[in-house]
DNA sequence: CACGGCTGCCAC
DNA sequence: AAACGTGGCAGCCGTG
């Protein structure tokens, strides 16, 4: 049962309950302050199935229902499901596609006009109509070779949406943070905290060595110029001030400058103006942005929550009573690609527990380094160094997995649009790349302007050969999280999501659960079970020559003790 | 003085 | 070891 939630003013809104043909079968007006206790009546209706909520987009209804005590079981989120949509190769031939910009396609934040006459976006939407085309046009989904291909797009709207949810309860529910804990770690590699303008006493300390060692008085180190002109006034060989570069140069100055570089950077990225920021209540609370990236991972807006460093990690600590049961998707990518692309000696090897070492059991290579560069390579399009000497060893032993690859650089470079596993399809190149190749292939032509034109065909080549790659891995991800919070919901009594196990933190291939202390084992067998089904889900049943997705579980009290 | 480009480093 | 994908973010620095 499909249930549109429309608002028709800022403060009404209306409910249709649709049958399976999408048409009206009733609708219920309601002022909005009353859509949490509809909805939560709806969602624990004895008998009667929980409906798929449609609206316009999660980010603006979900987080009221949140706040009171309401959750949903599933939803579809229109805005997300319609950029997927726009952009899909598989319906590319459908007037979808074809038809104008409309308000669906442009960004959820308001704009300075919806301010000034005080209407939110969804109010000017019509959600109802939105869904019958997004409906018809799945139903039209064509493969490449003319095959229907509704029933992947689907899954893939249907996992969108339920990130979406997860982004929503995540931000709710917030990361368990000890802000004692992370004072005491900034303490110790820092010193005490500085009045504000101030560096702290160890800091300030690591400065002078610099300085002293390069007999200077006054350089300031957070300015690249500036250093890079002292470093060359002591007659040290450097082109930038970057830590890999100088850490081939011998210098006395070098090692104190390497640990202030270090030091300074925890400091202004999540130190204790962070703290204050970000942090409260003990939560931390990162605002996720599902589909913010091209490949469909999710972006994050402030607080850098995909970027936490591993140095703060000790302060991510469980509730008392509680604990934390983190898991990594151990290489995912790799499964990915050989999942994706049918290479059976690749997914033989991608029933390892951990596929590097399975690539040295099947004699691919001969070492676990040269299986990861080799794979690295492989899928970021790498041709110097380990990764470009093991690209033949990988082309030789996986030849189905790099061609699927290659396939998607070649396309890229020709400028063509490449596709994720469930459907999800690259962006063309920009007006100035093909620009550039077209000029480059006129007469009159430069070879600079050639060469110029070459390397960002080659470039675009990079993106789309690990966009299929990425973007299918976030696909997994994104299957992996929503049948993990179905499961966890059955776990958890009432409406809010805090009153049992939840997730609390996402980062690509990682999972975090917050969850009652007696409850981390069969959590722990949730997450395991997840990801296996997930990749049933994507990928069909399992047999002889499938992958196996593995996650490595950690059950910590704090987020540094898992890895 | 607001803004955007650049540098450098963090995560996967 | 160094350059090969996706991002966020702080601070510097030139520009209008």
């Amino acid at each position: 049962m499909l249930s549109v939630v429309v608002a028709t003013t800022t403060d009404q809104v209306s409910v249709h309950d649709l049958d399976d043909d999408d048409s009206v079968l009733t609708t219920t007006d309601l002022d909005a302050g009353d859509l949490p206790d509809f909805v939560r009546e709806r969602e624990q209706a004895p008998g009667a199935p929980a409906p798929r909520w449609v609206w316009s987009d999660t980010a603006t209804w979900y987080p009221p229902l949140l706040a009171a005590g309401v959750t949903v079981a599933r939803c579809w989120d229109l805005r997300l499901c319609h950029a997927i949509l726009r952009a899909s190769a598989l319906t590319a031939h459908t007037s979808f596609a074809s038809a104008g910009a409309s308000a669906w396609d442009q960004p959820r934040v308001q704009t300075a006009t919806d301010r000034l006459f005080d209407l939110d976006p969804p109010v000017r939407l019509d959600p109802l109509e939105e869904l019958r085309r997004q409906r018809r046009t799945v139903a039209a989904a064509l493969a490449d070779d003319g095959r229907p291909a509704s029933g992947r797009l689907s899954l893939l709207l249907a996992a969108e949406s339920a990130g979406s949810l997860v982004a929503a309860e995540m931000t709710h529910a917030g990361v368990p943070w000890d802000a004692i804990e992370h004072d005491r770690i900034l303490t110790a590699l820092l010193g005490r905290r500085p009045v504000s303008g101030y560096r702290p006493e160890l800091l300030e300390a690591k400065l002078a060595q610099v300085r002293s060692a390069l007999g200077v008085g006054d350089v300031n180190p957070d300015s690249p110029a500036e250093l890079l002109k002292a470093l060359r006034l002591a007659g040290l060989p450097a082109t930038s001030t970057r830590s890999w570069e100088l850490r081939e140069i011998d210098h006395p100055a070098i090692p104190p400058l390497l640990e202030y570089k270090k030091m300074s950077r925890l400091m202004t990225a999540n130190g204790w103006h962070w703290l204050d920021t970000w942090v409260a209540g003990g939560r931390f609370r990162p605002v996720y942005v599902p589909g913010g990236v091209v490949t469909g991972r999710w972006a994050s807006d402030g607080g850098g929550a995909l970027q936490l460093p591993h140095q703060v990690r000790g302060a991510v600590r469980a509730d008392p009573g509680w604990t934390l049961v983190v898991a990594d998707a151990a290489q995912l990518e790799p499964r990915i690609l050989a999942a994706m692309s049918g290479d059976r000696a690749m997914a033989r090897a991608g029933q390892a527990t951990d596929m590097y070492e399975g690539m040295v059991a099947t004699g691919a290579v001969e070492t676990r380094q040269q299986a990861k560069y080799g794979m690295l390579g492989a899928m970021y399009g790498g041709t110097q160094g380990e990764s470009g000497r093991m690209l033949p060893r990988m082309t030789k032993a996986y030849p189905q997995a790099l061609a699927l690859v290659e396939h998607a650089a070649r396309a890229g470079e020709r400028g063509e649009v490449v596709s994720t596993w469930l459907g999800r399809s690259s962006p063309r190149p920009g007006q100035d790349w093909r620009l550039a190749q077209g000029e480059a292939s006129g007469e009159g032509a430069t070879g600079v302007e050639q060469d110029r034109a070459r390397a960002q065909a080659r470039g675009w080549g990079r993106f789309t050969r690990n966009f299929i790659v990425q973007g299918t891995a976030a696909e997994w991800a994104l299957c992996w999280m929503a049948l993990l919070r179905l499961r966890l919901r059955d776990l958890t009594p009432g409406g809010d999501v805090t009153a049992g196990p939840h997730l609390a933190f996402f980062l690509h291939d990682e999972v975090m659960v917050h969850t009652p202390a007696h409850l981390a084992e069969e959590v722990a067998d949730i997450v395991r079970e997840c990801a296996s089904e997930a990749g049933r889900l994507l990928f069909g049943a399992a047999d002889e020559a499938s992958v196996e997705f593995q996650v490595s579980v950690a059950v910590v009290v704090s987020y540094a003790e898992a890895k």
